[in-house]
DNA sequence: AGACAGCCATACAGTTGTGTATGGTTGGGG
DNA sequence: CCCCAACCATACACAACTGTATGGCTGTCT
């Protein structure tokens, strides 16, 4: 017998090949060939490919939510939370997210889920900051900065590392806990 | 008589639709239907679509290396120059910095060219930073970590003021204008 | 005036992808 | 055992795009 394939299991090819071959890998044709079955399996699990998409898109929403979660949630206080979100976050593979985030200028559907996440994940940070007793609009402005800081890195080829080594990048996540106060007094100097 | 094109008449609608309908627009197709001339027009001009890719990318290179001289380099002191700098990118159309970087990450020539920019803007904005007294290898991680910010703001739709306000993105460059030294001593609050 | 270079249109063959229709295989419940 | 549902293969018609071959038009130089 051979194994038969579901849903998940075309989900998950899609986003394997999506990190891999960026968004032109997303069509049923190549989808097909890369899991040795023919198109006929495709058009029985998607509707077509707009659906297959949408699914694609929950899936990943979905995945990266729930990792953040196990990822740095568990730990208790929100020093140590932005520390280890920021430095996971600069160490990790951005592949996929570069992919995704490619995709999305392309096309409605991606964006609208990655504005989403984006949102999502800025919030978060947001609020870990205001538990640092940094003032709420300082704490959102500083929140984006350092996610699109994120989302930058990701998108340029180079390693992080080969800018911003591990001390260089806990300095600067010093200068984003800075107090808001403390600004004011050392700017003119 | 008709107006005829040349090879930078071609490059030009490239880059336009390019930033307006993403990298699937740079198609000979496309480009001649939305330039109401057949593709006989292209395929003189240049030799194939790799050809033509070849050409614009050049042409963005020129193009955005000789803006940011145009804009900014002509001020005296570099701290206004980082202002500026930052300022500038933060508030300008970034449809065609996004566009451009995700066609970078699904095409290797693009993606050369992309390296090749960023480096030079991260090489610029490191001396700026330089010129300000900050350590040579802090002044590095810091221009990335602003540029990475810039990148990754063209990256996301929702307009870069709906989190940073003017006074807020002035905040932040604050920080990246402190001298080294200092954080040290207001690390442990 | 004639010739030539520059520029463009049209027609053709080939490739890659879509979606649908139809029929084949396989495993488990009545 | 048989049948139905789940799953897949094959074949077809269609669309978008590539690159090439060929020929037509126009302004300029001699």
């Amino acid at each position: 017998m051979k194994l038969k394939l579901n849903k998940q299991s075309w989900l998950k090819h899609g986003l394997t090949e999506l990190s891999q071959n960026g968004s032109e890998a997303l069509k049923a044709d190549r989808l097909a060939k890369s899991l040795k079955v023919s198109r006929g399996s495709f058009y029985w699990h998607f509707a077509d490919l707009v659906d297959f998409h949408e699914h694609l898109l929950a899936y990943w929403q979905e995945m990266v939510t729930q990792q953040v979660i196990n990822d740095v949630d568990l730990l208790h206080d929100s020093q140590s939370k932005v520390r280890e979100l920021v430095r996971h976050a600069f160490a990790g593979d951005v592949r996929l997210e570069r992919a995704m985030r490619s995709w999305s200028a392309q096309n409605k559907m991606a964006s609208d889920a990655t504005e989403i996440v984006d949102n999502k994940r800025i919030d978060y940070l947001t609020n870990l900051l205001v538990a640092e007793d940094i003032a709420p609009t300082t704490a959102r402005a500083r929140a984006a900065f350092l996610y699109w800081a994120y989302l930058g890195q990701a998108m340029t080829r180079a390693s992080s590392s080969e800018y911003l080594p591990d001390t260089a990048l806990d300095e600067i996540i010093d200068l984003f806990l800075m107090p808001s106060a403390e600004i004011a007094g050392t700017k003119t100097i």
